[in-house]
DNA sequence: AAATAAATTTAGACAAATCTAAAAATAATT
DNA sequence: AATTATTTTTAGATTTGTCTAAATTTATTT
């Protein structure tokens, strides 16, 4: 058995190790993903580590094993299926489902996430533009680029955010941007790379650079 | 807060006070229901007391509190409309849809269970003939009588079933016995109160007194 | 009413997940 | 290389939910 606090470590080892550098994951970076103390952490990483979820090795940090792999795919697919379920059925806006998602993620019948699945069209990103992962735990990998690399004049289409957290995405819902949004880059400030834009051909809009390091596009032209 | 843990006793609580006779709920009763030792129930009693989820005096039993029953309402409200959700949009049939419901009833948002209610269309009542408590906890109440109380020759349509569990469900599903079907009662054995039945109006079927006593009808002739 | 049976509570212990404070190991500076 | 700083682990407690075994209260029989 694997209890819903041990599978939030998993995901966040998975999440950590995804968007950091290095191989090996360390305590303080887990402990503050997962808002604890390093000391609780520690005591986690033995468990999961006695459960072979992960590999450790004391004072230099740890990764996942295949089988914690496995369960963090799992976990994402879950997540995203029912964030998707939210948004396109039963209307939620994109800002208001992570949290939800995050105690349905841990519901444990396989049956309900295929169904789930199906009912959906098996869909390939879920509202934030993260890839979904099939009952394999294959995901579909997306050409993009990061908002804040483009140059003057080029245009592309927002396909996904890097970061989750409400207040973000309200913040983009102000300026009008979401999944499918089209942006035309008018402007790069060198003096603190922040950028002007026109949103859908409509409204101008200025960005900081660090809200531009977090928005994923295609670009189109 | 109120953990998972306190939530499926005050509905132990709740399901208990309904089926038996006596108003007050025992200490054992609760430990069968929810399958523990009658010390840990004490301690949960004596949690949900300060809580005041019941009202508990040591050796006499316990009731629920009005917020405790609000609390029972608001579970059964969201137990059902997942069960009706998985049954009607997922497909599950009605025997597979219970332990999940379990687990999916302590999601927390209440925006979900109502916008949930809405994508249903706001069913009256759940796949096994419950009724779906309104957001104040307001129930639907359903003239029915129970199969083995009904005379020879009478008619009746299944409106709802006592048991919940999969073996008895399943059981059902082999004789063609579910929500909606229409059963004649061709005779009731005085020996040991067994009926025999025809079901939709085609198949013979014979039922022991015990499976009799967990199936309500409408009567309709 | 006394004796016996049943139901309930208490006492004491344990595993899971967390914390603070202190110790140990590793990394970075001087 | 020695000192300082950072990271990580250990030690010792706490809370929640659970258990077994023993004590207590209430109910039932004789
Ligand atoms: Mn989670
Ligand atoms: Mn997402
Ligand atoms: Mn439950
Ligand atoms: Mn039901």
């Amino acid at each position: 058995m694997i209890t819903s606090t041990e599978e939030d470590y998993i995901k966040a080892i998975f999440n950590i190790s995804q968007s950091g550098k290095r191989e090996l994951v360390g305590t303080n970076q887990i402990a503050e993903q997962m808002s604890t103390t390093a000391a609780s952490v520690t005591d986690m990483l033995r468990k999961l580590s006695n459960k072979e979820m992960i590999l450790y090795e004391k004072y230099k940090g740890v990764k996942l094993s295949p089988s914690g792999t496995a369960k963090a795919m799992s976990l994402l697919r879950k997540h995203r299926l029912w964030e998707s379920f939210l948004v396109e059925k039963l209307g939620f806006a994109w800002d208001e489902v992570h949290d939800i998602a995050e105690q349905l993620e841990h519901i444990q019948s396989l049956e309900l996430v295929d169904r789930l699945d199906k009912y959906l069209g098996y869909p390939k990103f879920d509202p934030h533009g993260d890839p979904i992962p099939d009952p394999h735990g294959t995901i579909t990998i997306r050409n993009q680029i990061v908002l804040s690399t483009m140059e003057d004049e080029s245009v592309g289409i927002v396909v996904g955010v890097k970061k989750h957290d409400k207040d973000f995405l309200h913040h983009l819902n102000q300026v009008g941007i979401n999944i499918g949004t089209e942006i035309k880059l008018i402007h790069k400030y060198s003096y603190d790379q922040s950028i002007k834009l026109l949103v859908n051909n409509k409204e101008e809009a200025l960005l900081t650079s660090k809200v531009c390091e977090n928005i994923f596009l295609k670009k189109i032209k």
